[in-house]
RNA sequence: GGGCCCGUGGUCUAGCCUGGCUAUGACGCUGUCCUGACGAGGCAGAGGUCCCGGGUUCAAAUCCCGGCGGGCCCA
């Protein structure tokens, strides 16, 4: 008798193993892309995480299920475009430098300014790319130099390429409009980075005087710091209370500013008084107002978000300071008739969350609105996953009412590359192809193309929004202005896979900006996942605290535990819930499959296809049910199904029957079989097995790649192998026992536990179905039955009669005696 | 005010598009078993008005209408 021993020494899977792993692949170069490939290409457009913080769970999560899908495709023969950038320009990290260094961006010399931007981006850079490792991203490199990131001069370059191209096709403008303003970022900002937050305040209702009738008319309003901006007052033209106002004149209290009273169907009348205040820049509804009704606007608040001489004894204060000492005034002189609390939402800037101000400056503006209906058509063309997610997109499409502002008032960000002539004022655009910082450095002419001036030119000193330039990603990690041969092959992305939080902003613009240039949609495939949330349900933040790490959670329980139970938690598109509890759960299989691989390690791997028994067709032919069923997951690139159903096929169907089923056969002690049965137990067993860990690989890729390479090829990853395909020889009508004999085994093991019987207790005695006949040899091996019929016996009386319910509406007898 | 998504045992989730068997699975819970890989196991079990109301249908968790509740986005 030969001695058997596990090949696999460890009694269970140890997340350190991972840290190996990661060693190896690096070595191997893995997931190294090939330029020179015959294969068909998939670009995957990897979000570029921003550098001003590390990933909470959330974020590992979402990468690690972007990872699935590069892996998928690369086993399905794709050669797989996986790159790694970081997005390192604007505003965010602008905010960060302030608070950590406690300095204002605009005391701050320029250059001193970038130069600490640089130092926290590198050092944010780093710990991202740390983690992006740890979690077995297969991208194709995390070495420094092939890491792209957006404000590399190379990157710069391109953005400002775009625009150039952008601008000489006439798409790009210079306006005087009012719009988002955040007074503590010191920069205009594009409806898509203007958040809401509900906001207690106060609706204060203030006495007006009707200059021709000498009457009071009390007007509610949340902001009485307008007042001196007041333009009007507007009522509803169906409310009655009003109707004989119309076309009369208001005068403003503490101001005395006569205003005309005009009916207008925007004034609510069920909300405060029905009497509204107009006033220049309060929000959307008053600028939009003030155009409409041709009004001329007061400027009230200046960039600092103080306010200006307008305002009269309130100039210089905050807006929350005039806010107060106005309410005061007014109580004072009785002009303020009562205060109700309202909770209402106020815009706020989506990285300083303080309040958003409408303040016009002249920015540049790229035309959008004339494009929507092209966009809207061109979305046809994408493949969406999950399709109803497409509507976020189209949603808000439909809702873009105004060009984007491109300019930005900041220092870190790519240079807008203008400069403006000192004669006549003129803007120039330098020739593309290099990278230009017009704030430090002249432009690469010394004449005036307008005017013929030499006297030279004034560098432009803002930058562009930072959408501006990580929507030209997709193109940029295709080589686009750079390698036009394989820009040409590669285009368009294959996907773009990214959270619903993004969906107007990188998501929209990658799509406008890639239309503009091109014509043409930017990808074939769009990925929208849900979010992370916290156990109650509620989004992870800083500021409610509840953001979870991932590292502790990799130590415990390892990278695969986390990406498994991520793909368990929630089909494609739906938010995941954490917990650590199911963390764990992911975890105990992981150890179950380690140690389904030891017991099957322990078994040689036969050299010829042996003559398989029908125990064996029959798991082969449920192996084929389940890569069917795994594949079409993933071919909707929503790795829930996949993960569960190879869970549970591995755990209650493989391990727990097909495995005890062959215990006796594998090792065959006794010799009660031949050694061609025995060789076709080990041959299903590896067989069964190998398909698991590939079917996994995506999902699972240490542990995965750790078995394969102990058990079937030293030297080859399990990562650039095949995905399993349905095998047609291993179709048979033996998978319709399944559920009859998983019944039967489980009906036997309770007969034995009820009567206190260890499992290996012979039944001397066992009537059960007919069908299992096919695998009578190992059933009765598996039991010890001594003596097995079929169908029902002639003297039941001694017998003990069990009924076993295969499926919920059909039952089966069987009868055992001990 | 509008759009999208969602509402299934204590908790989370599948099924809904394409109606049909006693509703899937996990975690937790209860009981029990040291069986040749696995006690971070095995086995067994309890636990559900499928949010409510109406309609279509022989038949509704599933389709339609109307509510209620939650989330996200927009105005």
């Amino acid at each position: 008798m030969s001695i058997l021993k596990p090949k696999l020494k460890e009694k269970r899977w140890k997340p350190e193993v991972e840290e190996e792993i990661i060693k190896l692949w690096e070595k191997e170069q893995t997931y190294k892309f090939n330029e020179e490939t015959e294969k068909p290409i998939y670009s995957v457009d990897t979000p570029p995480p921003y550098a001003s913080g590390k990933w909470h769970i959330g974020g590992a999560v979402h990468y690690s299920q972007i990872d699935m899908i590069a892996r998928y495709r690369r086993m399905q023969g794709y050669e797989v475009l996986f790159p790694f950038g970081v997005d390192r320009n604007g505003l965010p990290i602008e905010v960060q430098v302030e608070k950590q260094y406690n300095i204002r961006m605009r005391e701050t010399p320029r250059e001193k300014f970038i130069k600490l931007c640089k130092g926290l981006l590198d050092k944010y850079e780093g710990e991202i790319v740390s983690l992006a490792k740890r979690l077995g991203l297969s991208c194709n490199s995390f070495k420094s130099e092939d890491i792209y990131r957006t404000d590399s001069p190379e990157y710069r370059k391109i953005t400002q390429e775009t625009f150039i191209e952008l601008w000489k096709k006439g798409l790009v403008y210079e306006a005087n409009r009012p719009n988002n303003w955040c007074p503590v970022c010191h920069t205009t900002i594009a409806d898509a980075e203007v958040e809401y937050k509900e906001v207690e305040s106060f609706l204060n209702y203030i006495k007006f005087k009707v200059k021709e009738t000498g009457e009071d008319l009390i007007i509610a309003t949340t902001r009485p710091e307008l007042l001196c901006a007041c333009g009007c007052v507007i009522v509803h033209p169906e409310d009655d209370r009003y109707k004989h106002l119309h076309g009369k004149t208001a005068i403003v209290p503490i101001y005395g500013i006569e205003v005309p009273i005009i009916p207008h169907k925007e004034a609510n009348p069920e909300f405060g008084t029905g009497a509204v205040m107009i006033c220049s820049y309060g929000d959307y509804g008053d600028v939009r107002l003030f155009r409409e009704l041709k009004l001329k606007p007061t400027i009230a608040i200046n960039v600092d978000g103080k306010m200006t001489e307008a305002a009269g004894k309130y100039a210089g204060l905050t807006v929350q300071e005039a806010r107060e000492q106005i309410i005061k005034d007014l109580k004072e002189q009785g002009l303020l008739i009562k205060q109700e609390k309202i909770v209402h939402r106020t815009p706020i800037c989506w990285r300083s969350k303080d309040p958003i101000e409408f303040i016009a400056m002249p920015e540049y503006y790229l035309k959008q609105i004339e494009f929507l209906e092209d966009l809207l058509k061109i979305i046809d063309k994408i493949k969406f996953y999950p399709p109803h997610h497409k509507q976020l997109l189209i949603n808000w499409i439909n809702s873009v009412t105004t060009d984007w502002p491109i300019s930005r008032r900041r220092y870190y960000g790519t240079e807008i590359p203008l400069w403006y002539c000192k004669e006549c004022g003129k803007p120039i655009t330098p020739p593309p192809g290099k990278y230009y910082q017009p704030w430090r450095e002249d432009p690469p002419i010394n004449q005036c193309p307008h005017c013929g001036s030499t006297k030279g030119f004034k560098g432009e000193t803002r930058t562009f929004d930072t959408w501006f330039d990580s929507g030209i990603s997709q193109l940029v990690i295709l080589k686009y202005k750079k390698d036009p041969e394989f820009f040409k092959k590669a285009f368009p992305c294959s996907i773009r896979p990214q959270g619903k939080d993004i969906v107007r902003t990188w998501l929209y613009y990658s799509i406008l900006r890639t239309y503009q240039l091109l014509k043409s949609p930017a990808f074939r495939e769009i990925w929208i996942s849900g979010m992370v949330v916290d156990e109650k349900g509620e989004a992870m933040s800083k500021s409610k605290g509840n953001i979870v790490m991932p590292e502790p959670l990799i130590k415990k329980y390892g990278v695969d535990a986390i990406r498994l139970w991520g793909s368990m938690e929630a089909g494609l598109g739906s938010d995941i819930r954490f917990s650590e509890q199911r963390v764990g759960g992911a975890y105990k299989f992981l150890v179950k499959l380690w140690n389904i691989a030891r017991f099957i390690s322990t078994f040689p791997i036969p050299e010829k296809t042996p003559e398989l028994t029908a125990t064996d067709q029959w798991i082969l032919g449920e192996l084929n049910k389940l890569i069917r069923e795994a594949k079409e997951g993933y071919e909707k690139l929503d790795f829930q199904a996949p993960a569960t159903k190879t869970r549970s096929f591995t755990w209650e169907i493989f391990a727990s029957h097909y495995i005890e089923l062959v215990k006796s056969r594998a090792y065959n002690r006794e010799e009660k079989f031949t050694e061609e049965e025995q060789q076709a137990a080990w041959y299903t067993l590896h067989t069964v097995l190998k398909t698991i860990l590939k079917l996994l690989a995506p999902i699972t890729p240490f542990i995965t790649e750790k078995i394969y390479r102990e058990l079937y090829s030293p030297n080859k990853s399990i990562h650039l192998e095949k995905f399993p395909q349905p095998n047609p020889e291993w179709e048979t009508p033996l998978t319709e026992i399944t559920l009859i004999l998983t019944a039967v085994n489980s009906a036997i093991w309770k007969y034995k536990k009820d009567h206190g019987k260890a499992l290996r207790t012979p039944i001397s005695e066992a009537w059960i179905p007919q069908e299992l006949k096919p695998v009578e040899k190992d059933l009765k091996e598996m039991h010890q039955i001594q003596n097995l019929n079929y169908g029902a016996p002639k003297q039941p009386q001694n017998l003990q009669k069990i009924i076993i319910t295969p499926t919920k509406t059909t039952t089966q007898t069987i009868y055992l005696k001990l």
